[in-house]
DNA sequence: TAAGGTAGAGAACGATGGTTCTCCGAGTCA
DNA sequence: TGACTCGGAGAACCATCGTTCTCTACCTTA
């Protein structure tokens, strides 16, 4: 449905910006053009709509960043430094207020076992996909424990302090790491 | 006062807790025990309220892992460690939900300036301590800031997956970090 | 053209919550 | 004791918001 993805694009943007509280419905009404009688339609109540948005936003947000790792290099060890990169110009984008997951984790979590469940997923997935990559290059699995961490500081301390930076910062921390682990590996 | 302490110590628990829109002023009464009219002399909002949760737990959340680390060791660089080990167990204790910054700051982030102002300054605070470790060890100033990333990941990572292991990780990777810049430094 | 069904606009409803007001009891001071 | 002040309990007020309902316009189909 048009109508759908327009609901959905329209609430993503102001769920994303301003919280899931103080967007009512109607906001999403006014934004996207659709009624409420049609929104409440295909999405039977806002808890819906919201994990509708954080399920499609997952697909959407790692698609992004496979493709762009996938696109930058095909050496397996630069593409860990691509994912930085990555974060690198997310952060810059205008509009980023930080990892939508965990910002709807520190709204909703206290009372949705939905939205913690998808954050645990998507913050799963994710690591997971580090850990592909980290298998690619044939590094020790614990880095990409180490690396996820530094992704998800990165990205929490861009938020916060409203600069991309800790992008950069990240990066030079996970050159260390992965240098590092590459020498204990094969010294 | 005696009345506002009580408040602020419910208005804290209720709020790192469930959030702040999902606790109203009734249930910080109820929990406090202290009336609605005179929970508003001292804080004449809601909003002023959040603020002065916040101010209080910033000291108080700085002073005890500052008080953790100096007791901890004397070593420079064994107190870099020792941040890692409160920050385990802090993410071991019952009721764990991450860091009330970054949960505020997604919920409220979008709309207050205040708590955009609180959670900046609690981060900076936080990570020039980190600085001073650093400093106080010998090892150079960007260290200080990927520590700081290790320290910010393992937070949300511990909050979202329901585990204290981020912090065990996060020390994983600072030993590397730590051993990488103190050769870097005296080779 | 007439009947019927669909969809949208917006009002309405019910609950919640921040803030204020009213009323009443208790302590105080002359 | 009596007037006065203070503070608390809880109702009241007002706005907001999720959700539903109503009414009307339009489209379809015979």
């Amino acid at each position: 449905m048009d109508a759908d993805m327009a609901v959905l694009d329209t609430a993503e943007q102001l769920f994303y910006a301003h919280g899931v509280h103080t967007v009512g419905m109607d906001d999403i009404r006014d934004g996207s053009g659709v009624s409420l009688k049609r929104m409440y339609r295909s999405f039977a109540t806002k808890e819906r709509l919201v994990t509708e948005v954080l399920r499609r936003r997952d697909v959407v947000w790692r698609d992004k960043l496979a493709t762009y790792v996938t696109q930058a290099t095909a050496d397996p060890t630069e593409r860990l430094f691509a994912v930085f990169d990555w974060l690198h110009q997310w952060f810059g984008e205008p509009g980023f207020r930080g990892c939508a997951w965990i910002n709807m984790f520190g709204e909703l979590g206290g009372g949705s076992p939905d939205v913690v469940a998808q954050a645990r997923a998507h913050k799963a997935a994710f690591r997971s996909y580090v850990g592909d990559l980290v298998a690619a290059a044939g590094l020790p699995p614990s880095l990409a424990d180490h690396l996820s961490l530094l992704a998800e500081g990165a990205m929490t301390t861009a938020a916060i302090s409203g600069s991309s930076s800790p992008a950069q910062q990240a990066l030079d921390a996970a050159r260390v790491l992965i240098r590092s682990a590459g020498e204990a590996m094969a010294p």
